[in-house]
DNA sequence: GAGTTTGAAACT
DNA sequence: CAGTTTCAAACTC
């Protein structure tokens, strides 16, 4: 009887027709909170920005209502299948569904098929929806935000490590009950909780008791975690859909790898404040981690080998390098052609266009990469000369030459950011290119856009052949990561420095030594280049380099440019410098 | 399902 | 800002 119910205070003044196209009441988000990408909501979604009438309805997973742990009412998370089935319906009786104790209300969604009374949290009381969630907002300004700190901002990975950003007060749940914010969102209470009584931190044995007591219960909150994980519940601010912590489980089965000593702390306040606050409070295995072999005893879920090896900024360049691939194929294709013809003219034009003809393919492929490698060694030319070119890069090609359907449609996308930025090389290319000349239609764009396609899809095959590798070398390591990281959570001795190697090359389900770096060498060595080697290494050698942080020591470093004058690489350059990415924990 | 407990939110 | 009240979820029986 939620949503009809709206007499007494309020007024509906919001017309049913603005909203009528909405489809229905489906639940949807009035506040999103991720649109903002993290962004304190500032403003009670002023008119201008309030989401139109017609509220999208969220995704399932994404909904607002996280779960309702209800124990009575598991029917948000059907465990069985781990398919989140509906929101969570609130029950309020005396809030009008206007106020935080409302978790739709909290979670920014209207109130949709609740068992709430005399609700207002619905479209046609937007009015004093709104009013409500201005009073709420000025009395906090960030009540809308989500309580977890989580993964950085902007990335979409499975960070579930988090820090409530209050901390709960629990006095009598010891932590380890639904009553407490942090235990519901599956953290860790950290040095921002006053709890009393904290059993909810690291080695805590109440916790772990809690965690292996009964198999079956664990199971479902692994469930729980990995719907968290799938359906996306760790935005990028934490949680996606919920700014209330309160439905959310997620990460937190997974009896960390964590620092070993951080043992039972006493009873008392939160032992999680002091000193060994923040290794226990941010080492929360992250949910990306969940890999057969990266997860705590007996807590482990199904994590595909290519998780994360490609993220779709590698797609875009991968097609990137596509064009750029294509491009300097046509370009080579024309000048040869030009060549030639020049040849014919001034000598007989018989024989001899034929022969030159026939040897293009493999001769042409060749010259691509050596002049790509070319272009790539002499960066600072390029950049000098990119800028007049910039607009007659790859995909300006058209312009003067035709470029074959395929690449077209892989360019489709590219031409904006990404396509500069992707390649470095590519504004010397396209000047080549520019500089070229002309190609007339008809027999000679048939052999170019053979050969375009020709060298497209072989490069493309080598992408995928390469993602297979990747695939199974996270096969294989994953085995012996495992082992390491129970001796690494068995010797206390290993520093941590070690340890975020290790967990470094877990996630990326690459090997884990005491030099994560040495691992991206060790594979690189496995398979050959995909790209241009100047093009790979000249970025994985700055990038990897950089964002190994403090885990890249100078022989992180070494190694990539290992993989410079070597010219092999195991992926793309996006995808080295990404994967082997060392994550946060690496930073601190 | 009713009643109790709990802790966040709201209020003073 | 601390103390109190209100509230709804979590929990127990």
């Amino acid at each position: 009887m939620s949503e009809g119910e709206n007499s007494d205070i309020t007024p509906k003044n919001v017309p049913l027709d603005s909203v009528a196209n909405s489809t229905s009441k489906k639940l949807a988000r009035q506040l999103d909170f991720n649109a903002f990408g993290g962004a304190p909501v500032t403003a009670p979604l002023p008119e201008q920005q309030q989401p139109p009438p017609t509220l999208p309805p969220l995704p399932a997973a994404k909904l607002g209502k996280p779960e309702s742990p209800k124990s009575k009412s598991r029917s948000n998370f059907e465990t069985k299948d781990a398919t989140p089935k509906k929101q969570k319906q609130c029950n309020c009786k005396h809030s009008r569904c206007l106020k935080l104790y409302c978790e739709c209300f909290a979670s920014g969604i209207y109130c949709d098929g609740c068992n709430c009374v005399n609700c207002f949290n619905n479209v046609d009381n937007e009015a004093a929806r709104r009013e409500a969630v201005e009073a709420t907002l000025e009395r906090n300004p960030n009540a809308f935000r989500p309580k977890i700190a989580s993964s950085p901002h902007g990335r979409e990975e499975v960070l579930i490590l988090g820090k409530h950003n209050k901390g709960c007060h629990c006095k009598k749940s010891g932590c380890l009950k639904k009553y407490c914010e942090c235990f519901q969102a599956n953290i860790l209470c950290s040095e921002n909780c006053k709890c009393m009584d904290c059993k909810n931190f690291e080695g805590s044995e109440e916790r772990q008791a809690l965690f292996h007591g009964d198999q079956n219960n664990n199971m479902a909150y692994i469930q729980q975690a990995a719907n968290a994980a799938i359906t996306g519940a760790i935005g990028s601010s934490g949680y996606s859909s919920p700014p209330v912590s309160r439905k959310r489980k997620g990460s937190e089965l997974w009896p960390s790898i964590k620092d070993p000593s951080v043992s039972k702390l006493g009873q008392q306040a939160n032992p999680i404040r002091g000193p060994a606050a923040p290794s226990s409070s941010m080492s929360p295995v992250p949910v990306a981690r969940v890999g057969p072999a990266t997860v705590g005893p007996s807590k482990f879920m199904y994590r595909s080998l290519l998780a994360d090896i490609i993220q779709p900024q590698h797609l875009k360049e991968l097609c990137s390098i596509l064009v750029l691939v294509s491009g300097q194929a046509t370009k080579t294709l024309t000048e040869q052609k030009n060549l030639k013809d020049k040849h014919a003219e001034d000598q007989t034009e018989t024989s001899l266009a034929s022969s030159n003809q026939e040897q293009l393919p493999n001769q042409k492929e060749a010259n691509v990469e050596k002049a790509m490698a070319d272009d790539c060694s002499s960066a600072t030319q390029t950049d000098k000369t990119s800028p007049e070119n910039s607009s007659s890069d790859g995909a300006d090609v058209p312009k003067g030459r035709p470029m074959s359907p395929g690449t077209l449609a892989l360019m489709c996308d590219e031409q904006d950011t990404m396509f500069m930025n992707a390649a470095p090389s590519i504004g010397s290319m396209a000047h080549a290119c520019n500089t070229s000349s002309q190609l007339p239609y008809g027999q000679g764009a048939k052999e170019i856009y053979a050969e375009q396609e020709r060298i497209v899809l072989t490069k493309f095959r080598d992408f995928l052949n390469r993602v297979i590798t990747m695939g199974e070398i996270n096969e294989t390591k994953c085995s012996s990561l495992a082992r390491s990281e129970l001796e690494i959570q068995k010797d206390p001795i290993i520093n941590s420095t070690e340890r975020a190697s290790t967990e470094a090359a877990h996630q990326q389900g690459v090997g884990a030594t005491s030099n994560g770096a040495a691992n991206v060498v060790g594979n690189t060595t496995t398979s050959t280049s995909l790209f241009p080697c100047s093009l790979v290494s000249e970025r994985a050698s700055t990038e990897a380099a950089h964002q190994q942080g403090v885990g890249a020591t100078s022989n992180g470093a070494a190694n990539v440019v290992g993989n410079t004058t070597t010219s092999t690489s195991l992926v793309p350059s996006s995808l080295v410098s990404e994967k082997w990415e060392i994550k946060p924990k690496v930073e601190q």
